[in-house]
DNA sequence: TTGAATAGGTGG
DNA sequence: CACCTATTCAAT
């Protein structure tokens, strides 16, 4: 069932001057694979006449009542034999020439198989969004449905069902919603909906597929002319056209000569421009940045860009450069080369919201070589982005995740920032890839070098330099040949010789022994007192956003829970004067803060735990004179929020950011000087394997937003388990000795880096269907060798949105190509309404 | 995904 | 048996 019966090795995305070759070969068939769920066979079309159509082309073809949108895969001159030409339909339209060089075909297989998705899916995730299409089936009102008022009693007779879907859609000013909408909102809808067609009420239509398209603008050329038949306005646009090279959009040109099209057409008339559709590039709109120069290096930096430097081939560096350290300008200086060599780099960043910063030094650097890519884009931008890549131009690519399938046909270098950062892996829905991996895949088939770039690489990263006897999972037996494949690169110190702060660990037990009720230790007090007397900067750490992290009953201990999920739920308060509100952090359901216990009626409910908001509330209190800045995913929601929160904070606008995880990652904020951390404990017991790692990672990365400028930093991490060796390590700041640690631990029990995990994750509205289907997915496996089992075990938190989650580990020895399960036959053994997610690498195992 | 076919259930 | 509803299957 998995796209290893199709041998797609051999196929090629041919060669320019193949394809015109194969056309005169009369080929009239095309193979193509559809985006349909569960078919992922391929489909044989006939070419129409008048479309030229060649292998790696996106497509949209006619599939049983529907248009989807298709891949062509290879042409066909002779036709199946179980297929008869009566059967065979035409191919309906071309939605993109893509032109994917062959390695990048081998590279979208490998996800495919390595992550055991069906190829469609693949192509999917590296397609931007709205070309693969498909139709829709819509129902709409006519003009006598829209008028028919059901209430009276003049009304044509109608059954229940009917009249809610009329009236559902007369709600809507178009009359008009897709039958999967009204058949989510109303049960058993079709009965309805097949009595208002009846009736001439309504009208069902299919939607053909909306895919994305290049926009057009009118553009005036000038052509080279004597100017002499001209009236004083005519020369005066001419004019304006010359300073401005020639060329220009037609509503700048008006704008700036207020002038009318009239005016533009005589002179068109005349031959002097002309005008025509053009494809304008949409982009984000940004603010521009001053140009900068390369920054002169330390020795420790020069001596890690000349490694670089010389590297042609696939190696993989692990820059390891402390907090501070200058790994960007590195980057941008390894970078200049390769544009001069007509080469393109990709940058990978964990969150590209998160770091204006980032892009803003590549921008002044590089100028509008730079490409933005991720998935905040508006679609059409994302669009245009992606088909500019095609054209070859040398650029600068920096994206999410999902940029590492940025389609740029000559690829000099890749760059992971913040390798280590969890965002790299995709968790839902699949391929569930981790965008290092695919990087390293994708670095090898293009043959460039791979910079793994971190204070705090991964344990998986560090281990594949550092004992090179164990290499990573990988699916592809490690190639030997030449060169060394493995570098690692350190950058010990920060720029300047700055030092890396002071890491003062406050014990709170005995904060509150000595009396101190507060949440903020005497020495974080004592520190935000200062702040604001020596004109210097902080930034708070809280590991939650909202106010509190449940609310409860003093009376009776009721706990106000999600009705959907198993969790409590947050406490947020909003701006005075509007209704307080209880939101569940999983499925964003959101109520009323009640007045009173639903339980027992009391009216002392109280919050327990502190979010962002909780804590912001608490320093105004008790420093009303510090100005302070929210900086979490409530506060940054709206696009551009980011870079205004940071904007106003750089020109001193506020004394202290208070904020999450967002904090951690790649602010560089030279008038910081403290950083405190509220509570260090809320991230270090999560139970997962992975929980120390992550805290060693953020609380190292938080620390690091300390002292980058002139004045020296400090760090306050406030904990009820000072003695945790996470703890010790982050205040030593010793990576190596915490990784030695974490690894002699993670061998014992072969975790990654030493072994491989595959979970399997379950879901279904019925708790017994979930929990059944697990028993006998493990049971089925415990005959099979190869692999340990771990569970069936219910998700930490079973429900969620509904759903009842259960989920198996698989642990697989290190060396050891494990005797895969036969994903098919467990597939099979999912009834319909259990849906079954197979994590390969997970990260996320609550 | 969606429409068609089919199997299973209910009331007349 | 007619009618309704849920489930399964095929699509080039």
């Amino acid at each position: 069932m998995y796209i290893q019966d199709i041998n797609l090795s051999s196929l090629f995305v041919a060669e320019p001057g193949e394809l015109y070759q194969s056309k005169i070969n009369l080929n009239q068939w095309i193979e193509v694979l559809v985006d349909c769920p569960g078919s992922t066979d391929l489909y044989t079309y006939k070419l129409p006449e008048q479309l030229e159509i060649k292998p790696g082309d996106i497509l949209t073809v006619p599939f049983g009542s529907q248009q989807v949108g298709a891949i062509a895969i290879r042409f066909l001159s002779q036709l199946p034999e179980n297929l008869t030409p009566e059967q065979i339909r035409e191919v309906e339209d071309v939605v993109s020439k893509s032109f994917f060089p062959s390695s990048y075909w081998q590279l979208l297989n490998r996800i495919a198989a390595y992550y055991y998705t069906p190829l469609i899916k693949v192509i999917r995730v590296a397609l931007p969004p709205g070309l693969l299409g498909r139709s829709q089936r819509r129902l709409r009102l006519t003009p006598l449905g829209k008028n028919q008022d059901v209430s009276s009693n003049t009304a044509v007779f109608m059954s229940p069902t009917a009249q809610q879907v009329i009236q559902l859609l007369q709600k809507t000013p178009s009359g008009d919603y897709s039958y999967y909408y009204i058949q989510q909102k109303i049960k058993s809808a079709y009965r309805g909906t097949r009595e208002l067609i009846r009736l001439g009420l309504a009208e069902n239509y299919l939607e053909p597929p909306k895919i994305n398209q290049p926009k057009l603008q009118k553009a005036v050329t000038l052509l080279d002319n004597n100017e002499e038949d001209l009236t004083p306005r005519q020369k005066e646009i001419i004019e304006v056209l010359k300073r401005q090279g020639g060329e220009l959009w037609q509503t700048e040109l008006l704008q700036t000569c207020s002038t009318s099209t009239s005016t533009l057409k005589a002179l068109e008339k005349k031959g002097y421009v002309v005008i025509e559709e053009r494809e304008k590039l949409r982009r984000e709109q940004n603010p521009s940045v001053a140009g900068d120069q390369a920054k002169s290096l330390t020795a420790a930096q020069s001596q890690a860009l000349e490694t670089i430097k010389t590297l042609n081939q696939f190696t993989q560096v692990l820059l390891h450069g402390v907090t501070g350290s200058g790994k960007t300008e590195v980057y941008l200086q390894a970078i200049a080369p390769l544009l001069n060599q007509g080469q393109s780099a990709l940058v990978l960043v964990p969150e590209i919201g998160l770091t204006p910063q980032l892009t803003d030094r590549f921008r002044a650097r590089f100028g509008n070589k730079v490409q933005v890519y991720h998935s905040a884009l508006a679609d059409g931008e994302r669009y245009d982005t992606w088909r500019q890549m095609f054209t070859g131009e040398p650029q600068v690519v920096i994206g999410t995740r999902s940029a590492i399938f940025a389609p740029l046909p000559n690829l000099g270098i890749i760059i992971l920032d913040e390798e280590h950062d969890s965002s790299f892996k995709q968790d839902a829905p699949i391929p569930t890839y981790h965008a290092r991996t695919v990087a390293q895949w994708r670095a090898e088939l293009e043959n460039c070098p791979l910079i793994l770039g971190s204070a705090t690489p991964s344990l998986e990263s560090w281990v594949s330099v550092r004992n090179p006897e164990t290499p990573p999972p990988s699916p592809l037996p490690a190639s030997d040949e030449g060169g060394q494949e493995h570098i690692y690169i350190s950058l010990p110190e920060r720029i300047n010789s700055k030092p890396l702060p002071p890491v003062e660990i406050v014990d709170m037990r005995h904060e509150l022994k000595a009396g101190n009720r507060s949440i903020f230790s005497r020495s974080l007090q004592t520190a935000l007192e200062e702040l604001k007397a020596n004109k210097q900067q902080g930034i708070l750490f809280i590991h939650r956003r909202g106010h509190s992290t449940f609310v409860s009953c003093r009376s009776c201990g009721y706990v106000l829970e999600c009705p959907n999920c198993d969790v409590s739920l947050a406490y947020h308060h909003v701006e005075a004067g509007a209704a307080e509100l209880l939101r569940c952090h999983y499925c964003n359901y959101g109520r009323s803060h009640p007045p009173h216990c639903p339980e027992c009626s009391s009216p002392y409910l109280k919050f327990f735990g502190s979010g962002t908001q909780r804590v912001s509330q608490e320093l105004n209190r008790q420093f009303p004179h510090l100005k302070l800045i929210r900086f979490d995913s409530d506060t940054t929601r709206n696009k551009g929020a980011h870079r205004n929160l940071i904007t106003k904070f750089a020109n001193g606008e506020a004394d202290l950011l208070v904020g999450t995880q967002m904090l951690t990652k790649g602010l560089d904020l030279p008038q910081v000087t403290l950083v405190g951390v509220v509570a260090a404990d809320g991230l270090l017991h999560l139970s997962d394997y992975r929980a120390n790692e992550r805290t060693f990672q953020t609380l190292t990365q938080v620390a690091g937003r300390a002292g980058r400028g002139e004045d020296p930093g400090r760090v306050i991490i406030q904990t009820y388990t000072p003695e945790h060796p996470v703890i010790e390590a982050v205040k030593t700041h010793d990576y190596q000795s915490f990784c030695d640690a974490e690894l002699a631990e993670r061998e014992a029990l072969n975790y990654p880096p030493f072994g491989r995990l595959i979970l399997l994750r379950l879901s279904s509205l019925d708790p017994i269907q979930v929990q059944n289907t697990a028993q006998i997915i493990a049971t089925n496996f415990s005959e099979q060798t190869g692999f340990e089992i771990l569970g069936p075990a219910p998700a930490s938190i079973l429900r969620v949105a509904n759903r009842y989650r259960w989920q198996i580990l698989l642990k697989f020895a290190p060396d050891a190509l494990p005797n895969l399960p036969d994903w098919g036959e467990i597939r099979a053994l999912c009834p319909a309404s259990v849906s079954l997610t197979i994590d390969v690498d997970p990260i996320n195992i609550m």
